[in-house]
DNA sequence: CACGTTGTTGTAAACGATTACAATAGCTGA
DNA sequence: TCAGCTATTGTAATCGTTTACAACAACGTG
């Protein structure tokens, strides 16, 4: 840097403003400043800066797990919005136990991230992030209902099941049941929710799925799903907590003579890419992955200046193609 | 850290060197500089550390897409690799092109990471790094054949490419086609010379496919699928560079009126979690994602002292479901 | 015309660790 | 017993920025 005072015929002071604040040096000045940089390839050291400004610009991500789609695209999309901002991501992929997710918080904080920005699953429980937790603001994306995190940025999943609700209802559905998947990944509960509120107002069953919070191999899920249609009331549209798990129920019932969409509908969530290639393609929960991202990045950013921002809650769209269809005429 | 200091009866200097080399300290000051720094909540802090070390304990990852599945396996388990070895993990999704591979490597540069992993796709042109680059050695993994990095990690797509050819040409396939991905993955060229070499020892030859380098609408494919039909020379295999595009050409063939495995045997490329839902079940090449990330922290870790590793060229197993069979009897 | 204001720039003191070097203590062997 | 080593610890310089403060200039105003 010095180098670059002295090309510049400035002090380091000086060089270092016109660099971070230009708005305080005057134009020709910064000019000749910038040029020297440009001339010399200087780039300053971040170690230096961080340690005299006491801002690191680097911002700590814990996703729950790289395989969720949704989850992976919000992580792109809120790494190259912060990248524009000039901030640098930390990743930790958690898994999603609360003891691997405080420990990776704990590592984030201890690098000094400007803020913490968490996928899916339960945020670190408070006072795992260590005495400098005050100054990193957390902001929790499709995260469990209920975490006690003051920012978050959702999905409304709730409307969702709603939204999904009414479909199949106005289908002509009457028994449905709701199938979660083996993650518990937070959207179960209020897409459940959404789905009873919908299908309760018309008076429709729901009946309880073989299983909750199970993903069986198939050939489990065959002999599940023959479970059904002995039963009295056996339901004539499945609602999957993801994609993954709709494919499989395909298979089931494809397994156990059950005709999609003609005896079944079946619904996924998050229309994951393989979704429109499935045979019969899924109806799915369009997940906004990539606004869901920046929309995070947005919470935090205001966050850091004091602008306290509105949770968001995004809504998604129902894709509909051949997995659902109308019930059997009886 | 003068608490700490103060807290243990010594001086800055021991608590640094109890922290950073105990072997140089007396075990009982170590021990009472470990209260302390216990008692006080101590944390150094990573700017001055990497200010006067000279080591920041970061390394950068530039991945190309976290869509892909391997990838996205390779990234969790290297992050999970590196924090037990004391690095952290900043990510770059670059999308495969040269100049954002370029530009992302160059931000890692300028943050001072003491390595980089490339994850599929073309590595950074050399130079595009800055002039501290040649401290952060380079490890590619999965990336685009013939890339001049020296430190890789690959998979033997090669041999699988026998693998999956001897697999078919003994099933009794004597006509193939290769269908690469939308994604020009690096993994097609190596995979279809595998297969030209099994196929061709016993003189079976292979048919173009429709587009390739193309992953097309069903809608487009389904015209394509029955242009095969109609030649003289008819696939009864298709090798697909992915587990998508190898959906994509299940439902082709459904939508055409070949029975898969019957008329049309299909083999995927990196069991995917889907592959073994899809009906029928895909027969694929399970690519060790998490090995191939742990792998290539061993040698970028090596690299840093020095101790040159030899590449790594993993194996890959052929998961042999219901989308293959034999050839139709003619 | 003198004086207070405002706006720029330079000087130098942090920031919080690591580590070269000096100093001291504890050994070994003659 | 003492010189000469070695092993351990302390003192202080250093890493490369940012920024508080001082110094100064230009300006408008009474």
């Amino acid at each position: 840097m010095v180098d670059v005072a002295a090309a510049a015929g400035v002090s380091t002071a000086t060089v270092s403003r016109a660099l971070v604040h230009p708005e305080g040096v005057t134009a020709p000045l910064v000019e000749r400043v910038r040029l020297a940089v440009e001339q010399l390839h200087y780039v300053p050291n971040p170690a230096a800066r961080a340690l005299s400004s006491l801002h690191t610009r680097l911002v700590g991500v814990l996703v729950v797990s790289l395989t969720d789609p949704v989850l992976g695209d919000a992580l792109a999309a809120a790494q190259q919005a912060l990248a524009e901002a000039g901030f640098g991501v930390l990743v930790a992929v958690t898994g999603g136990g609360q003891p691997a997710t405080d420990a990776a918080a704990q590592l984030m904080a201890a690098r000094d991230v400007e803020g913490l920005l968490v996928f899916g699953g339960a945020p670190p429980a408070q006072g795992a992030r260590g005495a400098r937790e005050a100054r990193a603001p957390t902001v929790v994306l499709d995260g469990n209902p209920g975490a006690e995190g003051p920012l978050r940025c959702d999905v409304d999943y709730r409307l969702a099941g709603e939204t999904i609700g009414h479909f199949l209802a106005g289908r002509g559905h009457r028994a449905w049941a709701f199938v979660a998947g083996a993650e518990a990944s937070g959207r179960s509960a209020p897409l459940r929710a959404g789905l009873r509120a919908a299908f309760g107002r018309i008076g429709a069953a729901e009946v309880t799925a073989p299983a909750p919070g199970f993903r069986p191999p198939v050939a489990v899920l065959r002999g599940r799903a023959e479970d059904w249609i002995r039963r009295p009331l056996t339901p004539t549209a499945l609602v999957c907590a993801d994609d993954l798990t709709a494919l499989a129920m395909l298979k089931a019932c494809a397994a156990a003579g059950l005709a999609v969409p003609g005896r079944m509908s079946i619904v996924g969530c998050g229309d994951a890419p393989f979704a429109a290639l499935a045979m019969p393609a899924l109806t799915t929960l369009r997940i906004p992955g990539a606004t869901l991202g920046r929309e995070a990045v947005r919470l935090l950013l205001a966050a850091r200046v004091q602008a306290p921002a509105v949770p968001t809650l995004l809504r998604c769209k129902l894709v509909v193609r051949q997995s659902s269809g109308a019930p059997p005429p009886d």
